[in-house]
RNA sequence: CGGGAUGUGGCGCAGUUUGGUAGCGCGCUUGACUGGGGGUCAAGAGGUCGCAGGUUCAAGUCCUGUCAUUCCGACCA
């Protein structure tokens, strides 16, 4: 592969200078999101909604071709109802948003903003549910909560963020777990698919768990800095809340079951993975199935006869191709445009002048290596069809090496703080199954559990914090 | 929520130490020449300095408060 040229682009800071603040001037210089004027609520601008509908639309699928259907619950949750789960409302009592006028009228009972729905969804289970035959309940919905957030960053920590929550009520644990995991792999499988970003998949402990949750799962990515991020989560609720709610069904013996439930998410926090898993020092990196524009025509010496009408002519036959394109015809000078559109991070960018015209050819650069080749008109659709499967394969493959670089293991505490230091990434080691080695293991490295593999290598058999037997083999990492 | 930094045309900044009525670069508008890695020239438009008080003859500059951004921690997707 050709080797990326130097660094193009000055406004953005270098990654290895000083990465959050490359990671805002990405955002920023990728016309992604721009402030508002709320505290941690920011704008989410058409490039980077164009991106999260993307990611909709292609889990969507997968939730519909596994049985889910859509609903929308309301925005405010009555306090009382709030209150309904013990553990759920202390996981969230502290960063929710009250609303307690209506109007200027004080309300009869203040109502928070979601933070989750959960206790919505119960509530409308406890209704909705009856019968066995009305099991599985299979619902998902699109919308956008609010958590009040200390400190707060784009797409990875917002007060107010979009997200799709899953909820899911069956009549036996088994299937309510198997749930659990099947969702847990088709989000794994669309990161891996669709963002070209490898997760390493496993259990949360009892510490990271969700509020309410019998048990938490989750996707961890690794960011280009070694830090860890939490793709999405699947919780196993058992019958915790279906009791707290009183979500009840006849079974075929008519006898009163509890139903068994699940919640599942994703964010935008996928927009923010995608940024700092693929990005580079000229801008944002996208995966071709992500990108709301798969290729840029920029025409050369656009004024010259023939070459607007060319360009246009190709654009039209990607489009019926079935290729997201745009055609770059503003006056910009065409060094202009190449450099705007790498910081957008557009997978392929097109160059099409009048020499390229005369020859009946068009020059193709990758964004991801810079890679440049000459393709014939005539088999232009194809060829690039071709380029945009070969950048998606590269850039899971390069992700997954890099992924693999930074995983290491670790037998005592010194070895896991100077691994963790030379190398920043995952690190495996044993762990007694205690909270307070959990607690010490974050006080002394930074690192935080991140999940239990399902598959768990034997490293040793004595925890790495306090010596005593292990139980677990743990993933742990810095987190954003 | 603790510690640091910042807030001045659309963006990035200077001016604040020593109060005297706002400046630079980029961008924007119009035109011409250009065009295969952020073009050139010319002519223009655009801000009372985050917000609210206070001190003063006079505040971008000093004081108090507040809001927001950003970085580092603690909390979370």
């Amino acid at each position: 592969m050709a080797k990326m040229k130097e660094k193009m682009v000055e406004e953005i800071t270098s990654r290895e200078v000083d990465f959050a603040q490359w990671y805002t001037d990405v955002v920023k210089k990728a016309d992604l999101a721009d402030y508002s004027s709320v505290k941690g609520c920011m704008i989410m601008k058409p490039y980077s909604y164009g991106i999260w509908e993307l990611i909709q639309q292609q889990l969507d699928r997968r939730f519909k071709d596994t049985g889910h259907q859509n609903v929308y619950l309301p925005m405010f949750i009555p306090e009382s109802l709030l209150q309904k789960e013990k553990e759920h409302v202390e996981g969230f009592a502290p960063e929710v948003a009250w609303v307690t006028h209506g109007g200027s009228a004080p309300l009869a009972e203040r109502m928070c903003v979601r933070p989750t729905s959960e206790t919505l969804f119960c509530e409308f289970y406890a209704k909705d549910i009856n019968s066995y035959r009305d099991l599985p309940r299979l619902y998902n919905q699109w919308c956008s909560v609010v958590r009040w957030e200390k400190t707060t960053r784009p797409f990875l920590r917002a007060v107010e963020f979009l997200w799709q929550e899953g909820h899911t009520a069956h009549a036996t644990a088994e299937e309510a777990k198997q749930e659990t995991i099947d969702i847990l792999n088709t989000y794994a499988e669309f990161c891996e698919n669709v963002l070209a970003i490898p997760v390493l998949k496993g259990r949360k402990t009892e510490k990271e768990k969700f509020a309410g949750a019998k048990e938490t799962y989750s996707i961890e990515a690794l960011m280009h800095d070694g830090k860890a991020l939490q793709a999405g989560t699947s919780h196993y609720f058992g019958d915790g809340f279906a009791k707290a709610f009183d979500i009840q069904y006849t079974d075929a013996n008519n006898t009163m079951q509890y139903v068994h439930q699940t919640s599942w998410g994703v964010t935008i926090r996928l927009i923010g993975a995608l940024i700092m898993v693929h990005g580079d020092d000229n801008g944002l990196v996208l995966p071709p199935a992500v990108a709301p524009y798969q290729t840029v025509i920029v025409p050369i010496m656009q004024r010259k006869e023939g070459v607007l009408e060319k360009a246009r002519e190709v654009k039209e036959s990607l489009k019926a191709a079935g290729i997201r394109v745009i055609l770059e015809d503003s006056e910009k000078s065409p060094g202009w445009k190449f450099a705007e559109h790498e910081m957008r991070g557009v997978p392929v960018r097109l160059e099409l002048g009048p020499r390229d015209i005369e020859n009946g050819e068009a020059v193709l650069v990758r964004r991801d290596n810079g890679e440049k080749l000459t393709v014939r008109l005539e088999n232009l659709a194809e060829e690039l069809k071709r380029l945009l499967s070969v950048i998606q394969r590269d850039m899971l493959l390069r992700a997954t090496e890099h992924l693999q670089e930074h995983i290491s293991a670790a037998q005592t505490m010194e070895e896991f703080s100077k691994k963790l230091e030379e190398k920043p990434g995952f690190i495996k080691a044993m762990w007694c199954g205690e909270k307070e080695c959990e607690e010490k293991v974050k006080e002394q490295t930074g690192a935080t559990s991140r999940n239990i593999p399902f598959q768990e290598e034997h490293l040793s058999d004595t925890c790495i914090c306090c010596g005593k037997p292990a139980k677990h083999m743990v993933y742990w990492g810095k987190a954003y």
